[in-house]
DNA sequence: AATATAATTCCCGAATAGAGACTGATCCTT
DNA sequence: AAGGATCAGTCTCTATTCGGGAATTATATT
């Protein structure tokens, strides 16, 4: 039993499901199967019960729930608390407006109650700015969607600051365009309705990556809009598309009745220089990590 | 970081010697040295120092221990909390005398401790007797010692019995011949000074192991008497040299101007019938493998 | 009934862990 | 002070494990 098995099984009971588990800290779902089957062996008891398509958890599950919780809390606190250097000071950290809205607050205010003396400055951005502000040194690190590897042809200045990173994959999003309600579902850009995609800043990986899968059938416009609220209420309108990650709009409450297309999965990776030992970068990166597949509100303790 | 590298540190960090601690847990010096290196550098810090041969805890060491101890006991926690039936009942466990006295105080303590409603009946024999018994289904389960393959090669019905059963490596132990004062140091039986060997009965594996060596050189007789206290008795009057594991010398404090003579490593098994799924037992095997490689007094919680 | 979705199974290539031989340093003995 | 023993660590080889992808099965959905 170690710590990646508790890592999945957490990932699972949270979602309820392999695959999206799977999505979610970025693996493969027969891997994440097998995990959970060894792990039920392991214990000698099964901690789902498979009634049909859906994964639920069995009493025991939610017992060995509750500890696989405790236990990886438990050992993030080891990790911090054998950490050679007491992290203080700064963490310039920069970070995506998705990324800032649905999956940040969780691990930063972990990271808040375990080190109390580091200030974290937050700056948004988009992933390119972002990289070179790291390479620059005006960040520490930045949280950066690196767009897959058709899209990230096209930024060779990008794709080189990357190269120069060291980077770790933390969060995989699911890409998606959210349809106005009424929209029938389409299968190609050039089945949409809507006079433009309504998207972020021109940089915005998001956005590109849309904007390259519009390209391939359709000319449609992309409209530009501030901010993930201003996309919903554009799309609301009815007369565009809205690009964003699932995870914003299952921020929003707004699931219900919306229809969307799926673009595919785009990775968010925790970027930073190479060689930089610095203390509250190790602290903040262990927090993610061990945060990570997590449900979204605040782990207790 | 699993919990098998805890158990690593935890043995290492309790001997202060990769070699004892890979002993103790059945590994090999190479693969506990790595494991500890992987630990460290995963950490990020040096968990022990070390000066020459001497492995110490370092500061953080120390910090880390602790966790390591609550990290695996609520790992044990966990187990027993969704553990199908809760055990109860009787357990009936067959046990050499060293094993009771040595290495089952902390474990069977802490059984107690957390199944309360399970008596544990306790019947001491040698390893050929309890192995038989568990076959006949007079004992549930028992720690015996498997003799190497030559010395059990001449007990065809033990190797029989053997087969039959299931069978996991707990503890190895280290079976010396313990020399009366002022005895110079032997490479053989042939270099003993005294009348005999001080042993337990004859079935027992740690006499046939030290008849098994003594026959190779020398013609001595084995004395038999009842007990560990007995042999050392019969070594401190200088007559006899005794036979038994090392864990058991060291428990009686003798060790500081004692004479012995290594005839090497002695493996301790749990031995269950084949798909005996006896609620209980597993608790109980549980229990076993969280506590082995810890140090010998009592965990903490 | 047909389709789509999700979990699982199977298989293969890659990564990893453990065994054993060897090295180099240190401690103890003579 | 020299020689031997002991111990941690290194290197290499091999066996096992693990993860990814395609195929399969079962179950909802339309």
């Amino acid at each position: 039993m170690d710590l990646a098995t508790l890592e999945i099984f957490l990932a699972v009971a949270g979602d309820r499901s392999v695959t999206k588990a799977a999505k979610a800290i970025g693996r493969v779902p027969s891997n994440v199967t097998t995990r959970i089957q060894q792990l039920e062996q392991d214990l000698g008891v099964a901690l789902f019960s498979r009634d049909g398509k859906k994964m639920t958890l069995t009493g025991e599950g939610e017992t060995f729930l509750a500890y696989a919780n405790r236990l990886t809390a438990l050992a993030l606190e080891a990790r911090q608390a054998v950490r050679p250097l007491t992290p203080s000071g700064n963490l310039c950290l920069g970070t995506m407006e998705s990324t800032a809205a649905s999956r940040l607050p969780a691990p930063l205010t972990q990271f808040n109650r375990m080190w109390p003396d580091v200030s974290v400055r937050l700056t948004m951005g988009v992933s390119p700015e972002l990289t070179r502000s790291v390479l620059a040194g005006e960040l520490d690190c930045a949280l950066i969607a690196r767009p897959p590897q058709a899209v990230l042809a096209e930024q060779q200045s990008f794709s080189d600051d990357l190269q120069k990173l060291q980077s770790e994959l933390i969060f995989v999003e699911e890409l998606i365009v959210l349809l106005p309600p009424g929209h029938p579902d389409i299968k190609s850009a050039s089945d949409l309705r809507v006079g433009s995609l309504a998207a972020l800043e021109p940089g915005c990986t998001y956005r590109r990556v849309a904007e390259f899968w519009a390209r391939k059938s359709s000319a449609v416009k992309t409209m530009e809009v501030g901010s993930y609220h201003a996309i919903l209420a554009s799309v609301a309108t009815g007369q565009a598309a809205g690009v964003m990650p699932k995870s914003v709009l299952e921020l929003m409450h707004w699931l219900g009745n919306a229809r969307m297309h799926d673009l595919g999965p785009v990775e968010t990776f925790l970027v930073s220089r190479r060689g930089d030992r610095a203390s509250a970068l190790d602290a903040f990166h262990d927090v993610l990590v061990a945060t990570r597949g997590k449900a979204p509100h605040l782990p207790p303790g």
